[in-house]
DNA sequence: AGGCCTACG
DNA sequence: CGTA
DNA sequence: GCCT
């Protein structure tokens, strides 16, 4: 995090009596970011040379202004650390392209995620579906030692932490990752300066602008998005009615991009909604890539299965180009530097009688089952 | 042994 | 193949 | 990897 922003919760946290060092010891118990991801922090950390890792725990922001809340350091879950480590399972598995096991441990994590009450103790998950013996070891593993081998393993091991820097890029999933890395490279840096390499536009989009895409997006730039969304959709359309779905709709602080559902009372108004949208973007320059995807909703083959459905609604994947200036409580310090941010936004155009399932399929979770079972 | 979300560009 |  |  930025270094005016880092003093200023230093000092909060010490005039609370907590203990803030400036650099990484042994003494270091937590470890809070905001911008990093966790697996990130902790493949940092173990180049560091530290020797208990166990004692470390990464956290994240909201940790801090609940243990701020709280006066004291609000004891971490191992609920969390046991979910934490099933995920990075999941996603190694996902990076050599083992779907099986991949599916195995997110379903495995998702349902600690959903347990209603905190797990304290091992007998807490026993009987629980999709936990089997490879899970269940983990999960013993992390009561016992405070954490699993297995999991520490994949942490360290350069195939997997390479494919995830790969991968970190918009437009770069698993296939293109491995065969970068069976190319003998590890880093971002060669990649770009590779001559052979001929990346496709989605590809040059996350490379162009793989700085302000991995930076969390803020809630006051999701409502800046949202001003800009709605003027121009009035413009196109008056009747149109913009409304911020995904993560900020459910109330989070930040999200990796900003979803928006556009509504036209009427049947048929939807039509040709988003291009003029996207029109209108272009015109002012603010449109910095666009994946366009044109509605096959057929309400005749439709009948009922009206959340199926949602995955044929026109839509459109972009990047667009955020001023500064045009957030809250954002002040623009240099006179001479870039005056605005690349933010993923996603725009969903549904017909009108289908807006009710739109806005509730897109609130809530992204996992296909989950959905259903709203249904 | 075979499935695990699916549709679009 | 990559995205959501 | 877990479930059927």
């Amino acid at each position: 995090m930025g270094k005016t922003r880092r003093n200023f919760l230093a000092g909060l946290a010490r005039s609370k009596g907590f203990c803030v060092e400036n650099t990484l010891s042994s003494n270091v118990t937590h470890i809070v970011a905001e911008d990093n991801p966790a697996d990130e922090l902790w493949l940092w950390l173990q180049k560091q040379g530290i020797a208990d890792l166990d004692k470390i725990n990464v956290l994240d922001i909201s940790w801090f202004t609940q243990s701020m809340s709280a006066g004291r350091p609000i004891p971490v879950e191992v609920q969390h650390r046991i979910e934490d480590a099933l995920e990075v399972l999941a996603e190694n598995y996902e990076l050599i392209e083992s779907v099986g096991p991949c599916l195995g441990f997110k379903k495995a994590a998702s349902v600690l995620k959903s347990l209603p009450v905190p797990v304290r103790s091992i007998r807490d998950v026993e009987g629980l579906p999709c936990l089997g013996p490879e899970t269940m070891a983990v999960i013993e593993d992390i009561f016992e030692f405070g954490s699993s081998s297995k999991v520490e393993d994949v942490l360290k091991d350069e195939r997997y932490q390479t494919l995830k820097i790969f991968t970190s890029v918009f437009g770069v999933g698993p296939k293109t990752a491995e065969k970068w890395y069976r190319q003998g490279l590890r880093n971002l840096t060669q990649i770009v300066s590779d001559s052979t390499i001929h990346l496709n536009n989605m590809q040059k989009a996350g490379f162009q602008y793989y700085d302000d895409i991995s930076k969390p997006v803020s809630k006051a730039e999701a409502e800046a998005l949202s001003r800009i969304i709605v003027e121009i959709a009035g413009c196109v359309n008056p009747e149109v009615t913009v409304t911020l779905t995904g993560g900020f709709r459910r109330g989070k602080e930040f999200g990796h991009d900003v979803d928006f559902l556009l509504h036209v009372p009427g049947p048929g108004k939807e039509d040709g909604l988003l291009p003029a949208v996207i029109d209108r973007l272009r015109s002012q320059g603010v449109l910095l890539y666009l994946d366009f995807q044109e509605s096959t909703f057929d309400i005749s083959k439709l009948p009922s299965c009206r959340f199926e459905a949602m995955d044929h609604f026109q839509k459109c994947f972009l990047i667009l180009k955020l001023k500064k200036e045009q957030v809250v409580g954002q002040q623009v310090e240099q006179r001479c530097g870039k005056d605005w941010k690349a933010v993923r936004v996603d725009l969903v155009a549904p017909p009108a009688e289908c807006y009710p399932f739109a806005l509730l399929g897109w609130s809530g979770s992204t996992v296909r089952d989950e959905r259903s079972c709203i249904k």
